[in-house]
DNA sequence: CTGAAAGCGCTTACAG
DNA sequence: CTGAAAGCGCTTACAG
């Protein structure tokens, strides 16, 4: 491998130089400048990451993640993908820190400003939409902190990205499932998480939009269980009760467990399918038990790693790091033997 | 974060000593080992890996990866998957040579040969299951070189772990695939790759045992296309014109795009479930023109980059890596909505 | 059994 | 505009 340290000898100046040249930084003449550029070029010259992340322990950079509280499962794995890349640009003096707040506008306010008063010069964020926090974060844009809004996007913020899930997509693939997996005519019942959630409203507007073109859909009920497992309880209970005909059910967000033990009481010698989104422990639980007959699930420790590679990249680069404005995660359809 | 350099200050003994410690080589008094380590749990020191990467620059690791050719395109995924990760491992002095060779015992006997002049340490390969191709690997086993197999595995071969799918269960995922996404009677037809391929044969036990269990399911035929299209396509269009009565087609391997065009062909107007493997672009664009309904697919990235990872943790350390004997790749199901 | 020193490749503050 | 030197943290050949 070719290192600065045989451009320079074969250039005959520095190895300063020879950084200063490869890396853009000013301070050269261009006759040296392109001496070392086409000695570099000739010898296929790449810089080596080690010496690189070595050199770069003695800056640090700090990044800011704040995410929702345990009582949401599925951001586990979301956070297991931040770690798992935290440890790898620990190499390069990255350092993170991660705050689990409730989904609620105080919280994750506070959160922020603990993140500011830690230092950290970008900041990953599930953003509530609400106008305080949406107003703040745009208040740290300026400010020149980076943000990136992961797994749900907050409209009129200036994030630089957004990772995660389209919904829409999601919605309409749920429908897509539904369809193929029954026949003759299908009454459904769908459970929304909360209709002034952006990404639950998208699922649901995407899984009507697909079965309003096949007439045998007919959607009968739809509810919001607010993530809450014994309202969701309650909810399917009521639903199953006063609809014997439905036999289908499609669940957009969390409370699927609720849900499910519901299924299990009023729904039992009923053959009705159910599709549902990611695979948290419940949900795994339920598809074994038959309950569910597929579930969605959305790369969760992708959207971790993925978003705080893209927060590093653009902070230790920003004008050469460009930045896409989504970047969506693949869908991976689960049923029992593929769980 | 604490260095071997804080740990050598507090402890009074030089950083060389430390580093002997800390990583078990000989050559300490008991004594003195015993205050450095405690010192070094105490202030909770975890090696810098860039430092570690920088000192490894030294030292080679060459590993040798060997699979299919060009012609089968399912491999191209494996190899970023591969490419992925010697890019990470560059950093700790690894390199990797990469051979893509037809699926032939010769080819696979020459392939090693070159890998050994080119001297690798270790070997990843997808083997052909060839007594004289088992015997070759069980040698170079045998002379310290170790072995892992990649998404196919070898019997009778000693390799130190096997990372791909388990077919047995993705057959079976097929089979369950093909209940959920049918009613009332069915008519199957078979395509297998190759019988004596034990991939192949595994995904057609663990399908047919899937579908044994329920009534609605009738095996007509079952064929051989030898991963090639073309013949494929005419076992495909002989099916189908010879049985009328069949509505689910499942493959177990390639030769996708062959049979698909047939079906497109010949199977106008009929309404027929294909389930299939993988998803290389002929097959994504049969999902998109609504011939194949489902697709399971095996995380081709994942196998190359983890069987990588697992070699290189191998040899740079072999004691402590602890190697399981299999490594599953997940399944997830692709329907057109979520290519 | 232990230490001093050089080195891996890149970066940067300082001097000129 | 350029160079010499120190330093990031870990490893290792050499000397004692």
């Amino acid at each position: 491998m070719t290192t600065i340290k045989e451009i320079a000898r074969l250039s005959g100046v520095s190895r300063g130089t020879v950084d200063r040249v490869l890396n853009n930084r000013d301070g050269v003449s261009e006759e040296t400048a392109e001496r070392v550029r086409a000695i570099a070029k000739q010898l296929g010259y790449k810089p080596n990451k080690a010496g690189m992340a070595l050199a770069a322990q003695k800056k640090k950079y700090r990044i800011g993640i704040i995410v929702f509280s345990r009582k949401n499962p599925f951001f586990d794995k979301v956070i297991e993908g931040f770690l798992e890349k935290a440890d790898e640009l620990a190499f390069f003096g990255c350092e993170v820190t991660v705050k689990r707040v409730a989904y609620h506008p105080a919280a994750q306010l506070s959160a922020i400003e603990a993140c500011l008063d830690e230092g950290v010069q970008g900041i990953i964020i599930t953003p509530y939409n609400d106008a305080k926090v949406c107003e703040k974060l745009n208040g740290l844009i300026a400010d020149g902190i980076p943000v990136i809004t992961v797994n749900s996007d907050a409209e009129n913020v200036n994030r630089i990205a957004y990772v995660g899930s389209d919904y829409l997509n999601s919605g309409s693939a749920a429908g897509a499932l539904m369809q193929l997996m029954t026949h003759d005519k299908v009454n459904i019942g769908i459970i929304l998480g909360d209709r002034n959630i952006l990404c639950h409203s998208q699922r649901e507007a995407g899984f009507k939009d697909r079965l309003s073109e096949d007439s045998r859909f007919n959607i009968i009920s739809v509810e919001e269980n607010y993530d809450d497992d014994l309202k969701s309880y309650d909810i399917v209970s009521d639903m199953l009760r006063n609809h014997p005909e439905i036999n289908g059910l499609y669940f957009t967000a969390a409370g699927v467990y609720g849900g499910c033990k519901a299924i299990q009481e009023i729904g039992v010698g009923r053959d009705i399918r159910v599709i549902t989104h990611d695979d948290v422990p419940t949900t795994v639980d339920m598809l074994d038990k038959g309950i569910i007959t597929a579930t969605i699930c959305q790369e969760p420790m992708w959207q971790g790693s993925r978003s705080l590679e893209l927060m590093f990249n653009y902070l230790s680069n920003p004008e050469q790091t460009q930045v896409k404005n989504y970047y969506y995660a693949q869908l991976n359809i689960k049923i029992r033997e593929t769980k």
